[in-house]
Order: C-alpha cells, then sequence, then structure tokens
DNA sequence: TTATATTCTGTATGAATATACAATACTATA
DNA sequence: TATAGTATTGTATATTCATACAGAATATAA
C-alpha cells in the first residue's frame, strides 16, 4: 500500500507553499489534491512527518516542517549545481573520485564545501573530475547514504 | 501592573530551559515560581512570547521560543561587531551612509552582509565610513525598522 | 479627584488536535 | 492458499489550546 506514502510527500508538499493555519485547512487541499482522509489520519500524519506549528511573528500560528526539510535557497541552488555537474562516483578505500561534466568540477566541489557534508574531509577539483577524500571512520555507504539526504534525485 | 511583563519573561526562561510538552505542565513549573495563574492567561503568554510547537525528531512535541529569540552564537558576534563599530546613519536618497569608530567600517560592512538585510543592496567599506546601497523600493524607514528587529539597542 | 479608557484576568466554552479501540488491508511465511 | 503479524484507517472521544465575555485593576485625562 502507497496511499499514505504518496500522501505524506503531497501533505509536505502543501505545507512548505501554503500558510496553513489547522488541520481542516489542510484537509481541504489535500482533498483538492487527491487524497480524501479524516482528520484523524492527517493529525497522524503530521506527526510523523515532525511538522511543528509556529508564530508567523503577528497574529497567528501556521504549520512549518522541521528544519532539516526547510533547505535555505542559497544551499537549493548549491544542489542544484551538484544535480547539474555530477555524472558519475566512485571510491576506493576512503578516496572517492566524482566524474562531472567538462568544466563543471569546480562547482560542484565548491557546492560540496558548502553543503558541509560530515563525510566529507576535503575535495580537490580538476575540469571534470573531482577527489574526495573521506573522514577517517566514514564509508562510501555512509557518503551515499547522507547524499541521498541532502540532494534527492541522485543515486551513486 | 508589573506582574505580567514579569511573568513573561519567566515563562521565557523556563521554555528556554525545559522541554516542556502542554500548558498543564507549564503551567506547575510557573506556580512554583511563584506565577499562579489560569490555563487561559498563559495561552495568551505564550501567544505574546510567539512560543512554538516543535517536534522533538522522535515521539513528541514540545515549546520552544520563536528564532528571532534564538540568534545564531555566530549571528550573535556580528551583531556585537555591528554595536561596537557604529556612530551614526544618515542617509540620502537610496544611498546610507555608516559612520564607524576608526577602523571598524570593515568589519560592520562584513557583518552587515552576512546579516543579510533585504534592504540592503551592498556596501562599500573605508576605513570609518561605509556607503549602503538600498534596494529598489526599499527606504530608510525600511532599513531602519530592520535594524531595530535585527539589532537590538541600536538606532539610526 | 472623577471620569474614561486600557490592560489584565478568570470562567466558561468553543475550536483544534491527539488517541484508544476496532475494523480492514496489506505483507511475509509456511 | 492459509495463517500470523504489521500497518493503516475511521469513529468516537479525550486532551489540549484559544477566546468571548464580564469584572477587576491600572493607567490617563480633565
Amino acid at each position: 500500500m502507497k496511499e499514505r506514502h504518496n500522501r505524506l510527500s503531497v501533505v509536505k508538499e502543501l505545507i512548505k507553499n501554503n500558510r496553513i493555519d489547522n488541520q481542516d485547512m489542510l484537509l481541504e487541499l489535500l482533498s483538492e489534491a487527491g487524497y480524501t482522509v479524516t482528520q484523524a489520519t492527517l493529525s497522524r500524519d503530521l506527526k510523523m512527518l515532525k511538522v511543528g506549528k509556529i508564530s508567523d511573528g503577528w497574529s497567528g500560528y501556521y504549520y512549518a516542517l522541521p528544519e532539516n526539510d526547510l533547505i535555505s535557497e542559497s544551499e537549493k541552488s548549491y544542489i542544484q549545481d551538484v544535480r547539474r555537474g555530477v555524472l558519475s562516483i566512485e571510491f576506493s578505500q576512503n578516496f572517492g573520485v566524482i566524474k562531472t561534466r567538462s568544466g563543471h568540477a569546480n562547482s560542484v566541489a565548491l557546492a560540496l564545501d558548502v553543503l558541509a557534508l560530515p563525510e566529507i574531509l576535503g575535495t580537490l577539483a580538476g575540469d571534470d573530475t573531482i577527489f574526495v577524500i573521506l573522514r577517517e571512520g566514514m564509508s562510501k555507504e555512509d557518503l551515499l547514504e547522507s547524499f541521498k539526504l541532502r540532494i534527492p534525485e541522485i543515486e551513486g
């Protein structure tokens, strides 16, 4: 049953893109999006998504995703750089080699530095190749996992 | 009547220093601190303080102060730079001139850049003077207002 | 001071959100 | 397939939070 999973991402999008004051409002939007559920289910969804309710600094409260899910705009553009540039990632021991489109190595490496992934000790960029040195104790899997989290829609 | 004022700061401290799940819990702590009020009053206090309720990332929710009240440490130090450096601010059309203590122009300008006030298009710093260029559509008043918000205890 | 306005609060209640429970749907395994 | 276990959901209800209203306290103006 993928129903809930799909619904969760729709809820997430709705919260990200709308000012939503309460669950009834969200229920309507969700219904328009083709998911008709009860308030109880929605309440559970929100808890699952760790959605919070915060002040608008003026007179009311609205739902907001947890910080982890709120990627800053500048961060987004770096993520775009990575998305646009990366062709492949391969590993050898605690080294990784990222192949990029020609001329993109620098922007990708800069982006990786800015994103400050905990697995990466440092990067060295040429024209279409980046050397990545993993931190002690970090594995290829750790880094790829981190990638999946921070840079949706990229796979090693 | 200073009662409410005092109570508000106590509430703030309690929220900052404890994990508080609901208003009843907070009522108790507040009572221990010598302020006995009803849930209704507390609810109003919380709204006034713009307190939010956010996920602990695990199984529950707790109260949290708004981000404005939780200025990051690094940001604080930039704010200190501004506080320490600025002597005066004057405007002419969409330009502002900030006079600083000698040698402080650079650190203040850097701080302003980091703080990323939406009214400022760019800055240019000498030794004791900073040119500030306002963004199209932004006024002197907008910037000063923004200052008051982000940098408490500074006036133009 | 007196009159008037404003702020603050509690009571009572309404609105919003969470959950116990039971039913159903799905998954995994033999 | 049959069975057992897990996940998802709605109903009904409990819990939590917000607010209309009225009265008391405080401030403001004359």
